[in-house]
DNA sequence: AGTACCACCTGACGGC
DNA sequence: TGCCGTCAGGTGGTAC
């Protein structure tokens, strides 16, 4: 599920559970999920420590340090925080546990493992090193627009490359592209500013609509995508059957009525 | 530069 | 019940 929204909402839960405790141990459940970190470096840099604040940049997750360096979560396509007191309330694929001194634990929790787990010196370094462009809630319009007009290709090759802006994936791409009435396969070459303003405009409408729903789509206005991702589903405005096909091998929901080609 | 695969992983689901 | 293929909200590498 981690997206933008997603990544946001685990950041405030982790606010309201772990910010300003003390790490008091570290216990690495499946070292598979350290990046480039091995299990004793990484404990040695947490245990002791303190949470003194937490930031996001697109879809990966900084808890700050008190000695100034950054715990980096990545949560792949299955990640998760859990907060919890007791060891029976442990989440399946728990793959890294935090423990603090009140005795609680954090969870980090990631059934496939495609995520990471690391320590780093430097946010800015590691959003250089790995191409991200800017955070999307970050953007404004002018800066959305030259991005935009510097792409090639399919417009959701462009939502969903990270490099490009940082936070859209499979999920929010299609419903900002469903929302803006633009066909997922719609060349970038052919948009107008028009059609840029749009984009911007839903864009940051879906994702703050997402992030106030925590995330949870029983909450989203009832003319999102996102609650209709079934091939089985029709479409909210026209009533039309939802179509699904593969834009760079990413299942893709769209509405053909609402969104021509 | 853009696209199309493969790989990394685990688990759920449907068909036989 | 079990086996098999397919699919799943991410990313990185490679090859055309």
């Amino acid at each position: 599920m981690p997206e933008l929204p997603d990544v946001e909402v685990f950041r405030q839960y982790f606010d309201a559970t772990s910010l300003h405790q003390r790490v008091t141990a570290v216990d690495t459940r499946d070292a598979r999920v350290l990046e480039d970190i091995t299990p004793e470096t990484f404990r040695e840099a947490l245990t002791g420590r303190e949470f003194a604040a937490s930031s996001r940049h697109g879809k990966n997750f900084f808890a700050h340090l008190d000695a100034g360096n950054f715990l980096l979560l990545h949560f792949g396509m299955t990640g998760e925080l859990k907060y919890f007191e007791h060891p029976d309330q442990e989440p399946d694929h728990t793959r890294v546990l935090f423990t603090f001194d009140n005795g609680w634990h954090l969870g980090y929790v990631n059934m496939r493992m495609l995520g990471k787990v690391n320590v780093i010196s430097s946010i800015d370094e590691y959003v250089e090193k790995q191409s991200l462009g800017p955070d999307a809630l970050q953007l404004s319009y002018d800066q959305f627009a030259g991005l935009l007009s510097s792409k090639r290709g399919m417009i959701k090759s462009a939502f969903m490359d990270q490099s490009l802006m940082a936070g859209l994936g499979n999920i929010y791409s299609d419903e900002v592209l469903y929302q803006s009435g633009i066909h997922p396969k719609r060349q970038m070459t052919g948009l107008g500013e028009d059609q840029y303003h749009t984009l911007y405009k839903k864009m940051c409408e879906v994702l703050n609509t997402a992030i106030d729903c925590q995330v949870d789509t029983t909450e989203f206005p009832e003319n999102y995508l996102i609650k209709h991702r079934d091939q089985e589903d029709t479409c909210p405005r026209c009533g039309g059957d939802i179509r699904k096909i593969k834009v760079s091998s990413r299942s893709t929901y769209f509405c053909p009525d609402c969104q021509p080609e």
